[in-house]
DNA sequence: GCCGTTTTCGGCCCGACTGTTTTCAGTCG
């Protein structure tokens, strides 16, 4: 997807430009600009066959005019004119924390730094200690931030951060000191991946709050310590940052901690123009310093007119316009999902029997759960053939006519082989209840083979969604290319559903994609793809993603109740509608 | 580099903490 590849660009030339001395606006401008085209909900190079890139906030005359030389050849001649002007290691160095642009220019001139290693050397050996600014404290920070760097390329799963979150939270929930407490930052955002967990306290008496958290026994060190505000380590290695305010600003604090930076410099902004300015500690008229709201989210979107904003939805990607409009969507959450879709037993790769998974869905309050297997040729996940198929079949039947309470469907994750036919004959496939279809092959096989695989499968008339369409897992493996506004198109024509793998090394579609599906008419399903008892906690982390990608209860397939899901399927088994 | 019911030029979000300083620059979020 070349809208990531731009935004990579523009976020390295303000990188170099920073490094130069640019002016800092102008590096903003193409941090900005980087942040818009990657929250972008299609692609770049159809805004500009329209001619409205310049139209997009944040993007004028010259960064337009960059995007469509992009587009034209693939590259930027002012990016390319930058780089020969800056060492690569510069750039390294500031990924380090605690060092940014002075620091690593500073290191570059004066000590002819060649690369991180030579900048670990250099610190052991106290060559950094004497330099203008610079003492044994800053060599210590150095070698710190780069064990750290080493350790760990820096984001993690958002289901670590929860994890993380949830100890500290528990750990400090108690104090009496401690008023509210509450996740906020990228986590509170539900961002796919985190970069360090921030939590807000509020409290009369910050100092002993710092004081409580920095020592609590899963914390290994302490980065920073102030009175209202602290860093830590965690002994798993993950950073979090504790702030306290007192109970009155919680509202600003809130909403300033959570972020995105750019849905609080847009809103800061807009707050800036009726003469008004909002810090973490509430909203103040300029004039006097009066404060007149801080105390809840609520009462600060409301100041300006706006209905709350769910933190998902801040990223400065159309949700204040929509907000002033009135056209914020009505999120979905994780109650109104009446079944998961996703769900592997013992007979293939899971380790559960169905009457597990019965029990576990009936306690989620679930109306369904449907049994997906693999099929016969995804042999190295013990995939079942016809006949195996056919028993499992009778089984769930047996098992649903003795079972109250809940109703087990039976499917199955069938392949989608390399001609883009079934894995299943249509007399098997129109026995299940429900199909999965995915790719489990050929991942680096061309774009538009992909791509015309899967839309042969949705031409089946008994396939109901396509699994984790992508195929990445974060961080391991990249998605593979596909022709999203073909997908999308056939998706909504043959009604079949793309599904939302809740597995948080998938996530799979995106939320960008979650998107644009929604924006297309297309349906989506949730589902946890569980093969162990904790994973159908899972779903939570799937319901996370259409929420970012503004999904409402009418978006996602599985906040049908089961008869109305029932008549979805059959719809489409009719095949009036398909070629 | 962007942007405009105060402006086409002159602004551009705002504050905390650290390490190095005796009043502040750099970094971060």
């Amino acid at each position: 997807m070349s809208n990531l590849r731009i935004a990579e660009i523009f976020e390295k030339m303000a990188d170099i430009l920073e490094v130069q001395d640019a002016n800092p606006f102008r590096v903003r401008a193409y941090r900005r600009a980087a942040r818009t085209i990657e929250g972008l909900g299609r692609e770049a190079a159809g805004i500009a066959a329209e001619g409205a890139l310049s139209e997009l906030s944040g993007i004028g005359e010259d960064l337009a005019s960059k995007i469509n030389e992009f587009l034209a050849t693939g590259k930027i001649s002012a990016y390319e004119g930058l780089k020969k002007r800056v060492k690569p290691v510069l750039l390294d160095m500031m990924d380090i924390p605690g060092i940014g642009p002075k620091t690593a220019k500073l290191l570059s001139d004066k000590l002819k730094v060649k690369s991180l290693d030579d900048l670990e050397k250099k610190a052991k050996t106290h060559k950094i200690a004497g330099l203008p600014g610079l003492k044994e404290k800053t060599e210590e920070n150095i070698l710190k931030g780069l064990r750290f760097l080493k350790k760990d390329s820096g984001r993690m799963p958002i289901d670590t951060a929860f994890t993380a979150a949830a100890g500290i939270i528990a750990g400090l929930k108690r104090h009496p000191e401690v008023i509210d407490i509450s996740p906020a930052g990228s986590l509170r955002r539900m961002k796919e991946t985190v970069r360090d967990v921030d939590i807000l306290v509020t409290s009369k008496n910050g100092g002993k709050v710092i004081e409580a958290f920095t020592g609590l026994p899963e914390i290994a060190s302490v980065s920073a310590r102030g009175e209202t505000k602290s860093s830590v380590v965690t002994k798993d290695n993950v950073r979090v940052d504790l702030r306290v305010v007192p109970p009155e600003s919680y509202g600003a604090a809130l909403m300033y901690f959570t972020g995105s930076k750019e849905h609080n410099i847009a809103m800061r902004e807009m707050a800036r123009k009726k003469g008004l300015k909002i810090n973490e500690y509430g909203v103040f008229r300029k004039r006097g310093n009066r404060k007149i709201a801080g105390k809840s989210e609520d009462e600060i979107y409301s100041l300006f007119k706006m209905p709350y904003v769910e933190p998902e939805l801040r990223e400065n990607t159309g949700e204040i316009d929509a907000a002033l409009r009135g056209r914020l969507p009505r999120l979905l959450s994780v109650d109104d999902i009446r079944g998961d879709f996703h769900i592997h037993t013992k007979a293939s790769d899971g380790v559960l029997s169905i009457s597990e998974i019965a029990a576990l869905a009936k306690k989620r309050g679930y109306e369904y759960a449907l049994i997906s297997d693999h099929s016969a040729s995804l042999k190295i996940a013990g995939g079942l053939g016809e006949k195996r198929m056919l028993r499992q079949i009778e089984t769930v039947r047996r098992f649903n006519a003795r079972y109250t309470g809940i109703e087990i469907l039976i499917g199955s994750e069938v392949d989608i082989l390399d001609n883009g036919d079934m894995d299943y004959s249509d007399e098997i496939l129109k026995k299940l209840d429900f199909v999965i279809a995915a790719i489990h092959s050929g991942f680096k096989q061309t774009k538009e083979k992909l791509t015309s695989r899967i839309i042969k499968a949705m031409h089946n008339r008994y396939v109901n969604t396509i699994a984790h369409p992508s195929g990445r897992l974060i961080g391991q493996r990249d998605a593979y290319d596909l022709d999203y506004e073909k997908i999308f198109a056939a998706a909504k024509k043959t009604k079949t559903a793309l599904e939302i793998n809740a597995c948080p090394e998938r996530l799979d579609l995106t939320d960008i994609n979650a998107r644009r599906a929604r924006e297309a008419g297309v349906k989506l399903g949730i589902a946890t793809d569980t093969h162990t008892k904790h994973q159908m906690d899972n779903m939570i982390y799937g319901v996370s993603v259409a929420r970012r990608g503004w999904c409402g209860k009418k978006d996602v397939l599985n906040c049908l109740g089961l008869k109305e899901l029932k008549r979805f399927v059959q719809e489409k088994r009719n095949g009036k509608n398909i070629d």
